[in-house]
DNA sequence: GCAAGGACGTA
DNA sequence: GTACGTCCTTGCA
């Protein structure tokens, strides 16, 4: 087996300073380096067709964007020039040669080429390949392998040279002066003024080979610069010790980007005339058109060029001057060829089509009553690698349902159903006992063990966090893991959630629902209570579907450049939430009943007092019939209509109807508060206290806010009160138990922080570097008032504008929220935007962006789309511009707290610290822990949340957390 | 029995 | 002005 993989941005941009000057074709599109890929593609066949030939091979490009680098070291390769203008449209047709070869074309947003082919040649190395890398650029000489498994090939054609160079150890040892494996040690000594990696100053590839060759490798040679006798040296070393550690990460070459074709799918196609002689005619290439044409047999005159990229010689767009329109022409459809044509897309979209064409057949399902079926089943699975599972359980709370039956699908269109937990009908006790024919729950969930918990078989679930839970439950800790809920959510936002939603959009399939199966409202049937045929289909349909939006999901992540995102962030934080509600929180009963009683007494006596001021009785909770009695019976003023023309009797309403001395006003927003505190908190939390644990544990959703926040459920422990005083008497029912303590540790100001990097506010970073008041900051710099001594109203002024900014801020809202005029609102904001310039370009960007491309994103590559950007609807469109000026702040934040959720748990216990995280309210995170190592704790816990975007992105504002410990959530807080 | 609207709790 | 979830009433089936 060999493996051949080409450097394919390394050779565009070689080739283009040693080639000679431009080739055009026809129509003036520059083709030169074109050419002279096309020519090495068909060189490397020829010459290297000896004595071991390639067995596999790809191109493997550069994707335009970031990389891991510039986030680490914002300057790598900063000092680059924009591409040459000829080279630009001359990228997309290198990736058309590729395909034309019949040869897959490789690129990954967020990795260069040399990290996919790294990952690639250690692949293929470890599986006993020969690997070849055409290419001659010095970072890649790092791989090269002392016994020749792996070996650099320069093709950069040189007059007075061979056409072909290798390039092994002893030419690596020619540059570098040391063994291939220490290469990334010089390289961090010495930099590289190309790419900007800084190394160290002083130090040039000699002294550094000498170094490295002396004391072996660089951490060694940092640890002992002391003993080094050059002063001068010494202290270089000393000083840039960090740089060179950092030169290091630059230069290292990731060797496990997560590529989404494996070694199999770069096994060598034949050359195939169709593709290939009309991309070379439509080029333009009549000589190696001609050379192919002898080496294939066949006649390119059978062929027509391609019409995509072919010269236009037709009439150009009229108005315009006709050599620029024929290019640009040329270049749009380039634009709208390359997506869709290349290596990842179109393996998603012909994936998409074979997946969709595949249809359902319910028949073709298994029910499992025997050990030989389970067995039967367990090996498929094992010999597949993947399956997707799908528990089915008596309700849909999964630290309290019952496990009634598990279905893995490893085929699309199969599926097999291993029923545990059917019962017969019995009374409301129960105890009619199982049906008979199960196999015994344990013996399946003992069986099942050894794929479920098996690290090489990736077990696939839609919402598969419900079923971990469940199954952990039972004893089974399920790992590895991949979501379809997940992945769609990575790629289109919280859009189609729901299996049902993402079957009938991809598939155009409707899934059986539940209550077809089961039937609706009061007389539903739990699963157990289903005959077992009926729940086989149902509970069958479900794996197989999941399995097919897999398919068709899965290779989409790579096409579409979400890969990271999925993997760093979505995959991993599943199995952390799964724990989160599984531990619960610790709710006291009794101080919740105590508070109930007395809300509802202080809720009747001012119900009493309405109804007397009102002149008569009436439901409180009726804003319909408040209305009435306020604005029609009374006859007040400054009432206003709701959308449905109700009157309007919001708490902003009656607190202006309360300032114009109207105490019936009062007396409601009091009575409101007061029952919407009992009937959401006092009353409601109990009954959440789970029997089995005697804690409550609500649900996180991970898949379903646009901007990438978690949010809560059943019940929604990320709205507890705090704002007032009342509210938080409900806090200090959430407690530790006996024996430890609650830990609460929130950001400051998280998304005032996320803006001032994003938009690049100096006088905003200043002043978190120095630790000010952010608000009192702004309303010094906007009312020219002194810090000291400042109003309070004046400091609430501006801590409303900054939140107005964060919102994507209009004169209507922040009047609103002041209660001044639209004028002077409006003032405030061209104020703000004096003081804080780069808050207006921020604004605009996003604005254009979201019109531009319907999404906007977050610093960590979360896509937040919106489809309706460019509405008809002016009222909606403005609604999007403030939604797509919050969305990459709030998002950008939600992504950072997951990315600290993801570390927290390793890292605690790397340190040694026994603490459970409990929840999460979007900047702020609960924990359990013993009493008395809150001291230990808290400095991990601040440490990990403070540096959660590195080393994925360093953020240019310092992030601080404040964290407290007390018996009681209030306290903590 | 269910959906929509209004109101209000959080970040 | 952003992002959510829950409770209650209302109106219709």
């Amino acid at each position: 087996m060999h493996l051949l993989l080409v450097d394919g941005s390394g050779y565009i941009f070689r080739a283009f300073h040693a080639l000679p000057p431009l080739s055009r074709k026809s129509d003036g599109l520059p083709v030169g380096c074109v050419q002279g890929f096309c020519n090495m593609l068909y060189k490397l066949t020829q010459d290297l067709d000896g004595d071991e030939p390639p067995t596999h091979m790809a191109v493997i490009f550069d994707a335009k964007g970031k990389t891991f680098r510039d986030d680490l070291y914002p300057q790598y390769k900063a000092q680059r020039p924009p591409a040459p203008e000829e080279l630009v449209p001359q990228f997309p047709l290198t990736r058309s040669a590729t395909r034309a070869f019949s040869i897959p074309s490789i690129e990954m947003e967020g990795w260069e080429a040399d990290d996919i082919m790294a990952t690639y040649a250690v692949m293929a190395r470890d599986k006993g390949f020969k690997v070849t890398i055409a290419s001659s650029d010095k970072d890649l000489m790092q791989l090269v392998e002392p016994d020749g498994s792996i070996r650099l090939l320069d093709t950069i054609p040189r007059p007075g040279q061979p056409p072909l160079r290798w390039i092994g150890p002893d030419e690596v040892f020619t540059k570098f002066g040391v063994t291939p494996d220490k290469v990334i040690d010089v390289q961090a000594l010495c930099g590289d003024s190309v790419d900007n990696v800084p190394g160290v100053p002083g130090i040039g590839v000699k002294t550094a080979a000498e170094l490295i060759n002396t004391y072996g490798d660089l951490e060694t040679l940092l640890a002992r610069a002391e003993e080094i006798k050059q002063p001068a040296r010494r202290q270089k070393l000393i000083e840039n010790a960090e740089l060179a550690r950092i030169s290091k990460t630059l230069v290292t070459l990731e060797q496990k980007v997560p590529v989404e074709i494996d070694l199999d799918g770069l096994v060598r196609q034949p050359m195939s005339p169709s593709a290939l002689f009309p991309f070379l005619k439509a080029m333009e290439f009549a000589s190696i058109t001609k050379r192919l044409a002898t080496l294939l047999e066949a006649n390119p005159d059978d062929f027509e060029p391609d019409p995509e990229l072919a010269a236009n010689k037709e009439s150009p767009v009229p108005g315009a001057p006709q050599k620029s329109t024929t290019l640009s022409v040329a270049k749009a459809k380039l634009a709208a060829n390359v997506v869709p044509g290349s290596g990842p897309a179109r393996f998603a979209a012909e994936e998409h089509a074979r997946v969709k064409a595949i249809p359902v057949n319910y028949d073709a399902y298994e029910i499992v009553t025997t050990p030989e079926a389970l067995e039967r089943c367990i090996a498929k699975i094992v010999d597949k690698g993947h399956v997707a599972i799908d528990t089915e359980t008596t309700g849909l709370d999964p630290q309290m349902a019952d496990l009634v039956g598990v279905c893995l699908s490893t085929e699309i269109g199969e599926g097999c159903y291993i029923p545990v937990g059917h019962a017969k009908p019995g009374d409301l006790l129960g105890g009619g006992g199982l049906v008979e024919g199960q196999l015994p729950i344990g013996f399946v969930l003992e069986a099942l063990k050894r794929v479920l918990e098996d690290q090489s078989i990736l077990k696939i679930g839609q919402n598969v966090k419900y079923d971990m839970e469940v199954l952990a439950r039972y004893g089974v800790a399920m790992a590895p893991i991949d979501d379809t809920m997940l992945i769609s959510y990575a790629l289109d936002g919280p859009r189609y959630n729901g299996m049902d939603v993402l079957a009938d959009h991809w598939l155009n399939h409707k899934t059986i629902t539940y209550g077809e199966l089961a039937g609706t409202g009061k007389n539903q049937k739990s699963f157990d209570q289903l005959d077992i045929p009926a729940a086989a289909r149902y509970a069958a349909e479900d794996a197989d579907i999941t399995l097919r939006l897999w398919h068709v999901l899965k290779p989409r992540l790579a096409a579409e450049n979400v890969t990271t995102l999925y993997e760093t962030i979505e995959r991993p934080l599943a199995p952390v939430l799964a724990r989160m509600e599984a531990r619960g929180v610790m709710v006291d009963r009794q101080i919740l009943a105590r508070l109930s009683g007395d809300f509802a007494q202080r809720a009747a006596a001012l119900e009493a007092e309405a109804h007397e001021l009102a002149g008569q009785s009436f439901n409180l909770g009726s804003p319909k019939q408040l209305g009435e009695i306020l604005f029609d019976k009374m006859g007040l003023e400054g009432g206003s209509k709701t959308k449905t023309g109700a009157w309007s009797t919001g708490a902003d309403v009656l607190e202006d109807l309360a300032l114009k001395g109207v105490p019936l006003a009062r007396t409601i927003v009091d009575w409101r508060q007061l029952t919407k505190l009992k009937g959401t908190y006092t009353d409601a939390l109990p009954t959440y206290i789970n029997p089995r644990t005697g804690r409550v544990h609500t649900s996180y959703q991970q898949a379903s806010v646009l901007t990438g926040r978690l949010s809560s459920n059943e019940p929604n422990l990320q709205n507890i009160p705090v704002r007032t005083e009342d509210g938080r008497k409900i806090r200090t029912a959430f407690i530790a138990p006996p024996g430890k303590v609650l830990i609460s540790a929130d950001y400051s100001q998280i998304e005032l922080r996320v803006l001032a990097h994003i938009a690049n506010i100096q006088a905003l970073k200043d002043a978190f570097e120095e630790g000010l008041d952010i608000h009192a900051m702004t309303a010094s710099e906007m009312f020219n008032v002194p810090v000291e001594g400042m109003p309070s109203d004046v400091r609430r002024r501006a801590k409303a504008i900054n939140f107005g900014i964060i919102y994507g801020i209009s004169a209507f809202g922040l009047a609103n929220q002041l209660g001044i005029e639209r004028g002077v609102a409006g003032d405030y904001i061209k104020t703000y935007f004096e003081r804080f310039p780069g808050i207006k370009d921020y604004m605009d960007a996003q604005k254009a962006r979201v019109k531009a491309d319907g999404h906007v994103m977050t610093i960590f590559g979360r896509r937040i789309q919106f489809p309706n950007a460019n509405s008809g609807n002016p009222s909606e469109r403005s609604f999007v511009e403030r939604a797509s000026i919050n969305a990459p702040i709030q998002g950008s934040a939600a992504d950072i707290i997951r990315r600290a959720m993801i570390r927290m748990e390793p890292e605690l216990k790397k340190a040694g610290v026994e603490a459970d995280m409990l929840l999460q309210v979007h900047d702020e995170l609960i924990f359990e822990v013993p009493e008395g190592t809150e001291d230990q704790a808290i400095p991990v816990i601040k440490q990990v949340m403070e540096s959660a975007a590195e080393p994925a992105v360093r953020l240019t504002v310092p992030i601080q957390v404040d964290a407290h410990a007390a018996k009681n959530w209030d306290e903590a807080h």
